[in-house]
DNA sequence: CTAGCCTGGGAAAGAGTTTTCCCACAGGTC
DNA sequence: GACCTGTGGGAAAACTCTTTCCCAGGCTAG
């Protein structure tokens, strides 16, 4: 096997210097070293091909140069965008990204955290929905004290209600928004892909759009509610659901894109028009969004900020357990796929 | 600050042994300790909270759990769909995955692998196809085997001629199987949307249709074919100067998936209907493209299953400096893209 | 001229594990 | 009962750094 290590003794001895005016010069900490060392330091592991060992460095400092980023799945373009963002900020400050998927587990997120947490990851940067269930909420919030316990850093993209620093799309306001411009076009009657129940960011969607309804004076019935999972095969599903029951919506709102563009799907495949028969809407903005025809109308996003921002904000040293909460407000995009209802 | 850590010293006092069976009880080494100790030590950690020390661990052993995954650009799905792959193998190992993103930058690339090198990284998996340019891959190359001196494993995915182990889609037969298929559509004029010049994937891809042409004694004339970036941007761009130009094509094939979406939404600015005016092909299949309309006829990859394979090559502890290739091949799916030209 | 300070260098003490080496003891042989 | 062997436990070295502490020497100020 391998061993074909060189140590920073070895540097120092060639250099004949000490060890720790070797450790001083090749990583800079704040004594000085003589103009004549430092040059003979640098040549030497130049020369030896000196790379320093960053477990021994994370023991010495017990601070790592790990930054972990918790998605749900990396094949979904929200998520991957977001991850883009990410580590555009971790890799411009030098910083390592690990990622890690948890598939809406609990249970796996737990034990990522974990294991960033044993590997003292400088900060973790967690982004996807919140589940409304109590206790796995609980054991998340224990896990992500127990980190920022140990001097780690915890940001958040769409989960507030931790003890973390966030970055909050305005969920609800958003939705609102996107019906009152669904209903200026004329629509009364709405259906909605509302997605799984204990997901607070599509509650708050769903919670948006429905009282704007409801401020318009305009009922939402509760068969025209359909849950389902939250990827583009939920929304797929919840759609043949709908159609199967029959429903007498001119408008239909996915409460993500990735479930709108599951619609698009079902209803090329029912034969429904879109938007002659069916007017369709989503959330987020994703980039694949800007091919389907008909382009989707949609309340966009920075995703790609969003995550940017987060990991800033999880590596910024000052602002020592502020809390603090970044509101990100989305951006109606009327595009194709609605239109004044034909009804 | 923090250092409320609980130290495996801590776990075997409070369970009454010494460091060295608290250790052997808690990782579990060759070596017995009896059941009375065993339940003792298993209590403690339990009761104290005890986390292990990912980095003395590392440095100790000498060999670390952290798996390299470098990709160009984490938000294109065709690597986002592979990363997937790549995390569902290292998680199930309980490995953890460091990702890394270069933007197709040579100089990137270098960095990160010495990053990981760094690290102690027990294998990395390389994904992209691999520049033409001699320098940069000799730097790679040097980087890779610096890293294997170390008893570190590398996988490639889509890069033949490294010295590592290598999933390797067979490029020129898919394009050639693909250009027969258009042939018998009826297809007698080309064009290519043909990538970067220093991208072997692209050239092979190139070579391949352009070889199944020749074989069918089909001409194909140098202003069909366009170079430009990867992307679907380059996709865009390479599409408006192709129609800029004018083609006498009947047949538009993209090197790769998401060039042809970008073409895709270029023909839809230009008014040009797909398939009936000119049919469109790409490669790869992407999970995004079954939402286009029309659907895109392509030469399918396992993408996901190509990452996984290569996690488990480069995680596999036999087959020691083997360097095996796994190759596979792609299928062609003729979807609604493609048509018997009107001409 | 000497006390005191500053500068730059080195020795050594950590950091938290794993693993080697040694030892005590129980049990079995002759 | 002496000897051997095998088992399970502990002390301590090793892994590679960072950082504290100490010291020598040059300087300034009184």
């Amino acid at each position: 096997m391998s061993s074909s290590y060189v140590t920073l003794e070895q540097v120092a001895q060639h250099a004949g210097v000490s060890l720790a005016t070797a450790s001083r010069v090749i990583n800079g900490s704040t004594r000085q070293v003589s103009e004549r060392l430092r040059e003979k330091v640098n040549a030497s592991a130049e020369e030896l091909g000196y790379l320093a060992n960053a477990s021994a460095q994370t023991l010495a400092r017990n601070s790592s140069s790990l930054v972990g980023l918790l998605v749900h799945d990396i094949a979904d373009p929200y998520f991957s965008s977001i991850a883009r963002g990410v580590t555009r900020h971790t890799e411009e400050q030098g910083l390592v990204t690990v990622l890690g998927t948890t598939h809406r587990s609990a249970q796996k997120e737990s034990t990522l955290l974990a294991t960033l947490r044993a590997h003292r990851a400088r900060a973790i940067v967690l982004v996807g929905s919140r589940s409304t269930d109590e206790e796995s909420n609980a054991r998340l919030i224990r896990e992500i004290e127990a980190f920022q316990q140990q001097g780690g850093r915890v940001a958040c993209v769409s989960q507030p209600g931790l003890p973390a620093d966030t970055v909050n799309p305005d969920n609800h306001a958003g939705a609102a928004e996107l019906a009152r411009h669904l209903i200026a076009l004329g629509h009364r009657s709405f259906a909605i892909l509302a997605g799984p129940t204990n997901l607070s960011t599509a509650r708050e969607r769903l919670d948006g759009f429905h009282s704007a309804l409801s401020a318009a004076g305009i009922e939402l019935e509760h068969h025209n509610i359909v849950h389902g999972d939250f990827t583009r095969d939920g929304g797929f599903e919840s759609t043949r659901r709908l159609m199967r029951l029959g429903t007498d919506a001119t408008c239909l709102f996915a409460v993500n894109d990735v479930m709108a563009t599951g619609a698009m799907a079902a209803l090329r495949d029912s034969g429904i028009g879109v938007p002659q028969e069916l007017s369709v809407a989503g959330f987020d903005d994703i980039p694949t969004l800007r091919d389907l025809t008909p382009a989707l109308t949609t309340v966009r996003l920075p995703l790609e900020q969003m995550g940017e921002r987060a990991a800033q904000m999880a590596l910024e040293t000052d602002h020592e357990g502020e809390n603090r909460t970044l509101n990100v407000q989305g951006e109606v995009l009327m595009r194709e796929s609605t239109q004044r209802p034909a009804r």
